[in-house]
RNA sequence: GGCCCCAUGGUCUAACGGCUAAGACACCGGCCUUUCAAGCCGGCAGUAGGGGUUCGACUCCCCUUGGGGCCA
């Protein structure tokens, strides 16, 4: 066991990166990084029609964003390439010779229809509807036969008919399978491409892969990929079969679940250190059982022993709450360059070029926020624009679980476009003297030596103390004449951030709004 | 249909023969407070069922049930 840990995450290139693919492929990095191996990424794209770049670049964006890096693979290159299998199937040929030369494997020239026919027919007869071998022994002259009816053969592996398999699972413990319901499965299909399953182990033997960790699907193929190893005369890695991932209604997470694609994720505004802690915790535990835990702490942690036997649940509400918790734990520096991009797609920063530069209270239309992808980049905000926009974030970060909902959350900073929430102004802006209250205040905010909010609160206060009322009397209408709204950040951080311009210009709008009514 | 895997609150998990069954999300209540959040405190809720083994089973074995997967 001195040997170094290689480990590999396969997909199909199908240019998405689903959520359990993404957790499996965690799952197999953590453990690299865990042991100082490496972490191998190979593309499963026999059957994939679309050109390679289209899928598989989507796809690589996807592991960067969660930081999973890997050793070998697409674009890095690496000793046991090339890492696409539609560039190895010289090599899938050069096994199948071997196997046939040795025995091991046999042409089968049942056709589809054939064996479909058969199926029924024994299914139908209460037999289970596996394949009858009827071309294992066939000899050179009945071949001969078969290929000059036209017919093109499949290659079998040649299955052992009695006897067990053992699979030694780093999960699950020790797994048995009787050959005898075992098929004499496909390895090579008629039209010359290699199976999943046959692929699959030419390339973890011949990249010298020492633990195969993959979802538990795979478990019932693993006997038959074992009988293939000893065939071809390779030794076994180890395996390790991780538990599956299902959606609320204990089915397989698809589509119509919600958003199953990690790129989707990013999109809905979640953080992806969020995103790959939520996914470590659903499968495996660390042993002090913390829930939110540092990468560098996972990878120490990381053990295929702590991985649990059973499917895990998706739980987003659980996800949300996480993102929130790394949101909190964000620098304002962070948080800001985050959520530039959410401004931007909601039009509340400019998109494009030439920059605008972006006055509290100004309205930033940016009607062709959608324009084409290769637009110059956005202008970044200039030194002013970055502080106020912190400012933003740090009264708004406990206010929001998930970047996506910040602009709706910040948008009466950036524009004054906004009606009265109804419900405050029967409770805020009704009660008599409401106007003449706002106006007081209003004078007072005009002749403040400072503007910030400590200046502002003291203000507010002793005002209230002279009127003998309560200081909510006078903060809540006002909240509700700055933003529209009745719920937000504290008054005075906001009335700080607005400015005393934009305070006193939305103070006065209400002022004449109440009494024009 | 055959084979395989799995089974602790609604959900994610802890416990690897000694427990008062622990934590987190969600939910409910309270505190704090200018509102909303956040935070803090408290609450609700579980070993699927039945047999064994053992002084003692969440833990080991068997059966049943339920869920999932693979083969097509």
């Amino acid at each position: 066991m001195l040997r170094l840990v290689r480990v590999r995450f396969a997909p199909s290139p199908t240019g998405e990166l689903h959520i359990g693919g993404a957790r499996t492929a965690l799952f197999n990095w953590l453990f690299a990084r865990h042991h100082g191996g490496k972490f191998i990424l190979r593309m499963e794209d026999t059957d994939v029609k679309r050109s390679r770049d289209e899928l598989v670049r989507p796809m690589l964006e996807a592991f960067r964003w969660l930081g999973l890096d890997w050793d070998e693979g697409p674009e890095v290159g690496g000793p046991f390439g090339p890492y696409f299998q539609s560039q190895r199937l010289d090599l899938y040929a050069a096994h199948a010779e071997r196997l046939l030369r040795t025995g091991h494997a046999y042409r089968c020239y049942c056709t589809p229809e054939e064996l479909e026919q058969r199926r029924k027919e024994a299914l139908a007869r209460g037999l289970p509807p596996r394949y009858d071998r009827r071309c294992r022994d066939l000899t050179p002259a009945q071949e001969e036969a078969l290929v000059r009816e036209g017919r093109r053969p499949v290659l079998r592996l040649k299955t052992p008919l009695e006897g067990v398999t053992v699979v030694r699972d780093l999960v699950r413990g020790d797994v048995a399978f009787e050959h005898a319901v075992l098929d004499d499965w496909v390895l090579v299909k008629s039209d010359g491409m290699p199976t999943y399953n046959f692929a699959c182990v030419v390339d973890d033997a011949t990249m010298e892969i020492t633990h195969v960790i993959r979802a538990e699907e795979h478990l019932s193929n693993t006997p038959k990929q074992v009988l293939l190893y000893r065939a071809l005369g390779y030794d076994l890695p180890q395996f390790a079969h991780v538990p599956m991932i299902l959606a609320p209604d204990r089915s397989k997470l698809s589509k119509r679940h919600g958003a199953t694609a990690v790129h989707e994720y990013r999109e809905r505004g979640y953080l992806p250190g969020a995103l790959v802690n939520y996914l470590a915790t659903l499968g495996w535990s660390p042993e002090g059982g913390q829930e939110i835990i540092s990468r560098d702490e996972m990878i120490r942690q990381f053990s295929l022993e702590r991985v649990s036997k059973s499917a895990a649940i998706y739980d987003n509400e659980k996800l949300t709450w996480m993102n929130a918790q790394y949101l909190r734990l964000a620098s304002a520096a962070q948080l800001v360059d985050w959520a530039l991009p959410f401004w931007r797609g909601a039009g509340l920063l400019p998109a494009h070029p030439p920059a605008a530069n972006v006055p509290p209270g100004a309205a930033l239309p940016c009607p062709e926020a959608a324009a084409g992808p290769h637009d110059a980049p956005p202008p970044p905000p200039d030194p002013a624009t970055r502080r106020w926009l912190e400012g933003i974030m740090e009264v708004m970060r406990e206010r929001v679980r998930t970047l996506s909902e910040v602009p709706e959350a910040t948008r009466y900073f950036f524009t004054d476009d906004f009606t009265y929430d109804e419900k405050g102004v029967a409770r805020h802006f009704a009660r008599p003297g409401v106007a003449d209250l706002l106006q007081a205040a209003l004078e007072r905010l005009r002749s403040l030596p400072d503007w910030d909010a400590a200046t502002v609160e003291h203000c507010y206060r002793s005002l209230a103390e002279e009127r003998g009322i309560g200081a909510g009397q006078i903060i809540h209408p006002t909240r509700l004449a700055l933003t529209g709204r009745t719920v937000g950040p504290g008054l005075f951080d906001i009335m700080a951030l607005l400015g005393r311009e934009e305070t006193v210009r939305r103070l006065e709008r209400a002022i004449s709004w109440i009494r024009s009514r």
